[in-house]
DNA sequence: CTTATATATGCATTTAAGCGCATATGCACA
DNA sequence: TGTGCATATGCGCTTAAATGCATATATAAG
């Protein structure tokens, strides 16, 4: 048990917390969402329905994993008439993942330095 | 909906799908286990007891949460006398990170340039 | 205006996970 | 060898999420 926290120290785990605890994370580990993301990530742009057509679940679960992952910033959507196309956020998604990467390097390095030996 | 996919496209976006699906990814999106991961990186190595002691839940809860963590390669585990240490698996746990963040990179750039755009 | 199609939503069912109690195991110490 | 403490585990309870059906909404086409 160390002695002494900073505040600082505090506040850079706690931003870890922040990251680890969001919507972004808890979203993308789920089996079916990453089938879906690999299907767009390898099909590109397409609609609920085309996406439903190639999973065992039903279009109304698809439909609703694809709305999370939009909220969560992982996808984008795009209403065109009756359909709506989804997309990778490409750079957002990616940027969100370094980001976390770099919080828990930066808490590693300057919260729990033994940690790294 | 793009015309051919290579094989090396699919193999990419499947090695992406083994890492999302992993242990580690569910193992860090569970918020009592970012609490303990915090108290780790804030405190350092500590016993299951002191580990509880700072969490609402009980003892045996958090026992199988350390022990998911270490099987996901979070922590690791020493077992001295009837004590059972745990602490931040540091270098590998950071490496997991950055081999996810690197292949989502490599499935954009290569399965789907229109992502990055 | 009617019909067909794409998506969204209400609802009940099923399933998985977290949780805590009670108890077992393992180990140290008297 | 017996007692006490640290951890592990069996069990049932509770809760949250995924699932699929039925249906509602919206829009395009005839």
């Amino acid at each position: 048990m160390k002695a002494i926290l900073t505040n600082r120290q505090i506040k850079i785990a706690e931003e870890l917390v922040e990251v680890l605890d969001s919507k972004f994370f808890k979203t993308l580990s789920e089996p079916v969402r990453v089938q879906i993301l690999k299907f767009l990530m390898l099909n590109g742009r397409a609609d609920i329905g085309s996406i439903a057509e190639n999973m065992p679940q039903d279009r109304s679960v698809i439909s609703r994993h694809l709305n999370l992952m939009q909220e969560a910033g992982i996808l984008i959507s795009e209403k065109e008439n009756r359909h709506v196309f989804y997309s990778v956020n490409g750079k957002p998604f990616l940027e969100k993942l370094v980001d976390i990467t770099e919080k828990i390097n930066k808490c590693m390095k300057e919260c729990c330095p033994d940690c790294c030996k």
